[in-house]
RNA sequence: GCCCCCAUCGUCUAGUGGCCCAGGACACCGCCCUUUCAAGGCGGCGGCGGGGAUUCGAAUUCCCCUGGGGGCACCA
């Protein structure tokens, strides 16, 4: 990978070959937005340099992991289009991809063992309850907590015998005295000094790798070239900065992005309301726009646009347009951008994106009688049913109010109920119920609901309302007059969609029976 | 407590020394369009946390303060 694109990443030194990435997320729950961003921005750089993104499962705490976990991740990435290019699933040429795999495989106790023979690591047989009496005393004395390296001085030989006898033993990586300093392409440079580090454990009694570990032999054995995530980590990559060292790489460069905050300023957490990708799936929000919103959370492209699609955000992606400021995560804004990704819905997809909510509606809302008849999917029902989805579609925040407006859609006021009938009694109303009834027979259908049936469904409704408005002006009736009276009689009441989807969405018999009422009515 | 990060309208951001008495977007308010409600169009409200320093000139550079966040595990 050698194209000019490559140019524009300048931390991290020069990156020979092509860029790989990975989203590498424990499975001890449902995806969170905030991992959802950070699989997001890997996916966006990759693509957008023509590299690999790779997912890769952190499973090593075998307590809290869990398949359905992993499960539920997966499908939640795949939902919002962040498909990765190897994975447990699918496999790759660096695999396996579950590190509790790469643990069986004896992966980290082969790099851990290196690393003791080079004297880089060392055994360690301190108690629990002595590290954490160390830890309060340091505490109390106003220092950064850190192993007080008692085992440090163990004699080699000795201490390796001792572990191999199954005394409990963990490994520390034996961290020198140096300058650390990560160069991270969102943030810059940033120094540590290794005297705030312990020695930290490398693997655990229990044989398993730690984290700081683990992604790093992972992250040497995959060829990572960049490591995008949250900034949560920040001072994790300056003890991982001195494990690739120890293990003679450079390390990859780092990108730590920002952390979603609440509208508290706290990092987004349960108590926040919804925070899990599934709970927004939940809730109504296209998969488009939640990727938009994300991307915008801290990134921004060139321009001034704001609506993007994935194919937009992977053209224009860079990290170094990544804002540094954690960002207030805003429901407005995600509902704003929504609604502009529900109106750019083809009818098809509309309908797709829309049944699980009808569905879900129909149990509960069965008192709205017909609607809910057409709702869960009376098959010639159909046409009338995509006429209300279309004809509520501009008003949709999230595609979970579609039900209740369709209901309304197709409930209708009794006239004798309806406060607006009285306006039926106006001059003129008379005459344009007439005409209307008179017309029966070029009242428009949508047939199977199929796009091209809506379409010209609501044209002829339109060409049809063309030819009464003429008629009226002809006979000096008002156009108003013409508009209101079909929609009261049609309706019984003073709003809704607009006339062309009533006349087509409402169903001959319905029409036919309102607009009879109405002519009593008015007499 | 210690270490690290961050700091432009209520919120998300543009801005990399003069083009900025700071631009866009969401929200809010008003107007237009419209048979109605939305959508859409137009306009309004509103901000560089504070103090020093550098400079002819600072939102942009440096220092201090303040505020917010993250980290300090045999969790990841």
């Amino acid at each position: 990978m050698n194209d000019a694109n490559n140019s524009a990443v300048p931390a991290g030194g020069p990156v020979p070959g092509p860029v790989r990435v990975r989203f590498a997320p424990s499975p001890t729950g449902t995806l969170h937005v905030g991992s959802a961003r950070t699989a997001l921005y890997n996916y966006l750089f990759a693509r957008h340099l023509g590299g690999s993104y790779i997912l890769r499962i952190e499973d090593t705490d075998v307590a809290r992991s869990s398949s359905e976990h992993e499960r539920s991740i997966m499908a939640d990435l795949a939902w919002l289009g962040l498909e990765w290019d190897e994975g447990p699933d699918i496999g790759g040429d660096f695999g396996p991809y579950r590190q509790s795999e790469r643990s069986a495989a004896g992966l980290y106790a082969h790099a851990a063992q290196r690393l003791l023979d080079e004297g880089k690591a060392y055994y360690c047989f301190c108690s629990q309850e002595r590290l954490e009496e160390q830890k309060a005393r340091m505490l109390a004395r106003g220092e950064m907590p850190k192993y007080d390296r008692r085992c440090a001085a163990l004699e080699r030989e000795e201490a390796a015998a001792r572990a191999a006898a199954g005394e409990p033993a963990t490994i520390r990586f034996r961290v020198p005295e140096t300058a650390i300093e990560v160069t991270d392409i969102i943030h810059g440079r940033t120094d540590f000094s290794s005297g705030v580090i312990g020695d930290f454990i490398i693997m655990r009694s229990d044989g398993g790798a730690s984290y700081n570990f683990a992604v790093v032999v992972d992250d040497i054995a995959m060829a990572i070239t960049h490591v995008i995530r949250g900034e949560d980590h920040l001072t994790n990559a300056a003890r991982q900065v001195l494990v690739f060292q120890a293990m003679g790489h450079e390390p990859p460069a780092w990108a730590h992005h920002s952390l979603i905050m609440g509208p508290d300023g706290a990092k987004l957490s349960k108590r926040h309301g919804a925070t899990s990708v599934g709970d927004f799936r939940g809730m109504g929000y296209l998969p488009s726009a939640i990727i938009n919103y994300l991307a915008l959370l801290s990134w921004s492209p060139a321009g001034e646009r704001e609506k993007l699609s994935k194919e937009e955000m992977v053209g224009e992606f860079e990290l170094q347009r990544v804002s540094k400021s954690p960002a207030i995560f805003d429901l407005q804004k995600l509902n704003w951008l929504n609604g502009l990704h529900i109106r750019d819905l083809e009818l098809e997809d509309l309908r797709q994106a829309l049944v699980p909510f009808l569905k879900a509606a129909g149990g509960e809302t069965a008192a709205g009688g017909e609607a809910m008849g057409i709702a869960t999917g009376a098959e010639k029902s159909s046409g009338r049913l995509a006429v209300a989805e279309t004809a509520v579609q501009t008003s949709l925040v999230t595609l979970a109010e579609a039900p209740g407006l369709i209901e309304e859609f197709f409930m209708l006021t009794p006239l004798a109920e309806s406060e607006a009938a009285r306006e039926l009694k106006e001059e003129g109303s008379g005459a344009v119920l007439e005409m209307a009834l008179a017309d029966e027979r070029r009242w428009p259908d949508a047939g199977d609901g199929s796009a091209e049936a809506v379409t010209q469904a609501l044209e002829a409704a339109r060409a049809l309302i063309k030819e009464w408005k003429k008629a009226c002006k002809q006979s000096d009736i008002l156009p108003k007059r013409l508009f209101r009276t079909l929609r009261i009689a049609l309706t019984g009441r003073e709003s809704g969609p607009e006339l062309p989807f009533l006349l087509s969405g409402l169903g001959s018999g319905t029409i036919r029976q309102r607009l009879q009422a109405a002519k009593e009515f008015t007499s």
